[in-house]
RNA sequence: GGGUCAAUAGCUCAGCUGGAUAGAGCAACGCCCUUCUAAGGCGUGGGUCGGGGGUUCGAAUCCCUCUUGGCUCACCA
């Protein structure tokens, strides 16, 4: 499309003798519409051009030379040069493309770069509880968002199917493995073990030192300890996929851990002739201190077995080789900013080309607890996922009985909604914040909601059906469509693929979910102020098509965040 | 104590790499369904942007400092 705003800078640019470049950066787009379309602050130049930016302003508008088709008016307040531009163009522009793209803002060239992003990663034996629904969600959207911009994306569940937790399980599984049915929800069961087991070490130093040598012997391949381990696994993943299956979930990889197992001697080997690699109180160590970091990053614990920091290294030379990634991503909570800082920090002494260590991106989210308090599942207080989306799904179906008795394919809505609702809920707000889990409001389905975009695309729909069928872009006046607000619609629908841009340059999907929060607002204004069937043939046409422009970017646009909309609801 | 992240309306949050009167949602109250789905719209009340300095023509936004809270600080992941 064509972009006015660097129009405007090369102008600017030629009248002042600045750079376009800088100009570009200064332009700003008022709040406040009656401000024009695109603002430049003249204050930037004041202090070089030794002028007031009135001033300046006045030379600037004497000298710039606009097309005058696209801009119309050019007003000069408190130091602010404001530019009016023709609503027309924009509207065009917009419609068109809607009309002429399968799925609008798709990137259709390929970027030629690799992604690869690490998400969800649950612990397996334990359960998936609400704390691991953000990077699965989060990890999700950033996924299909790469992917819809050109980028060969392969999304990894680095499974937690390796470390003392296993020996943990295996040494409980040992002592009271006889009084579980493990044929039936499994994954309780061994969270019980695992909770108490936890106990047992608490007291009893000697139990942990069992709980080690039992992770030992599994990485050493010890037939006993690898049955089991194989056990809890499926089991495990067997459930998870459940979960997944629920919330739409896809993985290019599901290697985990223990898939780095053999691959950690290569680390250690590489990290000895560095010389960097020292022994420290029985461990082997990478001091990090000259880099920053007072806390040197363990390569081997002193019983000789491998630490998580081994086998995530040993899964970026892995990764560099198999996927040739650009940028590596990694989502998981805060408490792991430190494990990352080192392990960025010591795959740089790997021998890889630079490309890969600069890719490496640690993307944290905030914490999730209960209003009781952290979730543990050591402690065994946590609301699980499956339960979660339950609920919601009942809510749905019970407001869907209220409001739409009717209704066609009630159960399958009420998924689509009450899981969209859940998934929204962890898309909207800033990913570093913290969230206290608040089952009621997560329940509320009013407001700035995953079924408020559902609802309003919905009702694209029902117009759309009331109208029989989607005017021709051709045939569309769109002169008809400059009131407030439908231009207020139009501004939203251009900004789509900046939105899509931002989120991918900052990790952040819930600018994608800010954004239709406010188109929906926007479309749900526009609904309640026009008539869109109405008996002005030529004003239902152009309305019409605006409304299928916002249902389809509400449609897509959901999907990018991983909610399903119902046609109907 | 060190590192790090956060603090905006009663609650939950937005505020784009500093810009024109600080915005939403929830909750409360009052309106709007014989008209395209009221899971909606409109309106009212509610703010020393944690405190204090500084940089700047201009600060919720940048810097310093203090306060409060989260996370973390070697053999868990």
């Amino acid at each position: 499309m064509t972009d006015i705003k660097k129009e405007i800078a090369v102008a600017i640019a030629k009248a002042t003798n600045f750079k376009e470049n800088e100009i570009y950066g200064y332009i700003e787009t008022p709040k406040d519409t009656n401000n024009g379309d695109y603002a430049f602050p003249c204050f930037k130049l004041a202090k070089i051009m030794k002028k007031s930016p009135v001033q300046i302003a006045e030379e600037i508008k004497e000298k710039i030379i606009v097309d005058e088709e696209k801009i119309l008016k050019i007003d000069i307040a408190g130091g602010y040069l404001n530019f009016y531009m023709n609503k027309n163009i924009l509207t065009e522009e917009v419609l068109k493309k809607i009309d002429n793209e399968e799925e609008y803002g798709k990137s259709i060239e390929l970027k030629n770069k690799n992604i690869v992003i690490d998400y969800s990663s649950p612990n397996i034996a334990k359960p998936f509880h609400i704390g691991h629904l953000k990077t699965t969600v989060i990890g999700g959207a950033l996924y299909n968002i790469y992917k819809y911009l050109g980028y060969n994306v392969t999304g990894v569940n680095h499974l937690g199917d390796y470390g003392t937790q296993f020996g943990k399980l295996i040494e409980g599984y040992k002592l009271w493995g006889s009084e579980y049915d493990l044929s039936q929800d499994p994954i309780d069961k061994l969270a019980d073990i695992y909770k108490r087991i936890n106990e047992l070490c608490k007291e009893d130093e000697k139990v942990l030192d069992n709980c080690r040598e039992n992770f030992k012997l599994l990485e050493q391949g010890d037939e006993y300890c690898t049955q089991l381990w194989q056990e809890f696994k499926d089991l495990s993943i067997k459930e998870f996929q459940r979960i997944y299956d629920l919330l739409g979930s896809k993985f290019d990889s599901w290697n985990g851990e223990a898939f780095y197992a053999d691959k950690t001697d290569e680390v250690i080997e590489i990290l000895k002739n560095t010389g960097k690699l020292q022994e420290s109180e029985g461990a082997m160590i990478v001091d990090l201190s000259d880099k920053g970091i007072d806390t040197p990053c363990i390569i081997c614990k002193s019983n000789g077995s491998t630490i998580y920091a081994t086998r995530d290294l040993a899964a970026i030379l892995y990764r560099a080789r198999t996927y040739d990634f650009d940028k590596c991503l990694y989502v998981t909570s805060y408490e792991q900013n430190l494990h990352f800082k080192q392990v960025f920090e010591v795959a740089k002494l790997l021998g890889l080309d630079e490309k890969y260590t600069n890719g490496l991106e640690h993307v944290p989210y905030g914490f999730v607890r209960l209003s009781t308090g952290r979730m543990s599942t050591r402690l065994g207080n946590f609301v699980k996922v499956e339960d979660l989306l339950n609920d919601a799904i009942n809510q749905a179906k019970k407001i869907i009985e209220e409001k739409n008795p009717n209704l066609e394919n009630k159960e399958e809505i009420a998924k689509k909604v009450g899981i969209g609702a859940v998934i929204f809920n962890d898309l909207a707000t800033s990913r570093i914040k913290d969230e206290i889990f608040d089952i009621d409001a997560m329940l509320n389905f009013q407001g700035e909601t995953g079924p408020y975009i559902q609802y309003t695309y919905v009702r694209t729909n029902s117009v759309l059906e009331k109208a029989k069928s989607k005017p021709k872009f051709e045939d569309i006046d769109t002169e008809l469509l400059q009131d407030e607000y439908s231009q207020n619609i139009i501004k939203i629908i251009y900004n789509f693929e900046d939105i899509l841009n931002q989120v991918i340059e900052k990790s952040e999907p819930s600018i994608l979910a800010r954004y239709l929060i406010d188109l929906s607002k926007a479309y749900s204004n526009f609904y309640n102020e026009n008539k869109i069937i109405c008996d002005d043939e030529n004003l239902q046409n152009a309305r019409v098509f605006l409304t299928y422009a916002v249902g389809k970017v509400l449609k897509d646009g959901a999907k990018l965040l991983g909610m399903q909309m119902p046609e109907k609801m």
